[in-house]
DNA sequence: TCTCTGCATTGACCTAGGTCAAGCAAGCAA
DNA sequence: TTGCTTGCTTGACCTAGGTCAATGCAGAGA
């Protein structure tokens, strides 16, 4: 992690509470590593040992039942930051929905380093506040919501978080993109078996409200519909 | 607000990260506030003008959609914070389950006083980390649990709160209490109808692992029974 | 005492979404 | 070309939990 500065997402992820010579301390106890699409980078409930930043790919937090059934409680994109700082074990495993990079951090030597950076952690509490946010509203999808209002909830926001993270300079949202996940996945994140997302996606696709030109690809055709669907109104 | 000293959570709020000084500065900006069983603190969508620990009581933050769907994204207890710092709008109501005592501050003048205390920003993180980490173990049992197993939940994780959070000094959870909500507040806590609660408890009752000796206690008689359903173990 | 009011429970029925079981298309190896 | 694999779709059926409609029941008031 040698250079900071060519960073893609130097900008973005917390690092930006940082002044240049502080970057540069931090970036000594980085490494840059890849993760290859379904490689797990933290298991759940192990001790969190690692922290991280991610620079590209997209990346899932997962917890699971004794019997089996999974549940994505996060999906993090680039500039996003991953872990458990502050001690305890993870709740939930971190896994590569895709090909990723991430900036890496034993979870001791970024502690330390946050405690004497109190930028660095007020820009950590932002995010975390905004993920807890993020959470909540996911909470009354997969409390409240029927399974269309819950695809319909799930394109606009990737549709809205890859425009935000990706190197698009302007756009807020992209209308034509790829699904970061496969079916199954959808599944575990929207509360739902993967039959029923699919059947939801051809019902929206019936409807001509978006197309499906390949499994991994999404055209939104009426973005303000698949809004209405989305918010239930 | 001026006897810090004598306040039942002093050492478990977030003020237990300040001096005694700092917290005779911080308790200037704050005043004690009583909310009543049903009063609202804090509209959802509203922009986010204070923030507060919570002395006593139980209060609910909720989501709800056009037509009029809830769902409760969490729950706060004695020494818990409420509100979102750092500007924003709020993205749920805040609204007293029981008749409480917060103890309340205008988010500018809060966010002011953090920006300069390292260590109650600190205490703030881990807060809010925590929170997230509830948050997403709430998103499993909303996403994949049965009627059963969100019920047996509820009742584990109602415990071990009233438990730590009450003025029981050891108990580490309590096998008889107050249930701080209805039925149709349990149903939307759990993603489930008033009936599905109400049919669930009785089950449970049958099945003597519960007592319901009135509409608001509840003695749980056979602990082990109750975990094992709530982890689908 | 009776009645009113607000929850909670219970029962009978219904449906959204789950389950199970085929198909089917794209990629890839031989 | 065939056959195999992996992921997706589709159809037929089933069930957990929702909906609708009584009924029950405790506390408040008169």
């Amino acid at each position: 992690m040698s250079d900071c500065d060519a960073c893609v997402v130097r900008n973005r992820a917390i690092c930006s509470a940082l002044m240049p010579d502080e970057l540069a301390a931090l970036s000594k106890l980085g490494r840059k590593q890849m993760v290859s699409r379904g490689q797990t980078l933290v298991w759940e409930g192990d001790e969190s040992l690692v922290v991280a930043n991610v620079i590209q790919g997209v990346l899932k937090l997962s917890v699971s039942t004794q019997d089996g059934r999974e549940q994505i409680v996060g999906v993090v994109f680039p500039s996003d930051f991953i872990g458990r700082p502050f001690g305890k074990e993870s709740p939930y495993g971190v896994t590569a929905l895709t090909d990723a990079e991430v900036c890496i951090f034993t979870r001791t030597a970024f502690d330390g380093f946050a405690k004497e950076h109190p930028d660095l952690q007020h820009k950590l509490l932002q995010r975390t506040l905004d993920e807890l946010d993020r959470a909540r509203q996911w909470m009354m999808l997969l409390g409240r919501k029927t399974a269309s209002e819950r695809i319909a909830t799930l394109l606009i926001e990737i549709s809205d978080r890859l425009g935000a993270s990706g190197c698009s300079p302007i756009a807020p949202f992209l209308e034509k993109f790829e699904l970061p996940m496969d079916r199954q996945q959808m599944g575990d994140l929207l509360g739902l078996t993967i039959e029923t997302v699919s059947r939801q996606l051809t019902k929206l696709k019936e409807a001509e409200i978006i197309e499906l030109p390949d499994r991994r690809s999404v055209i939104i055709k009426d973005r303000r519909r698949l809004e209405n669907i989305a918010t239930a109104a």
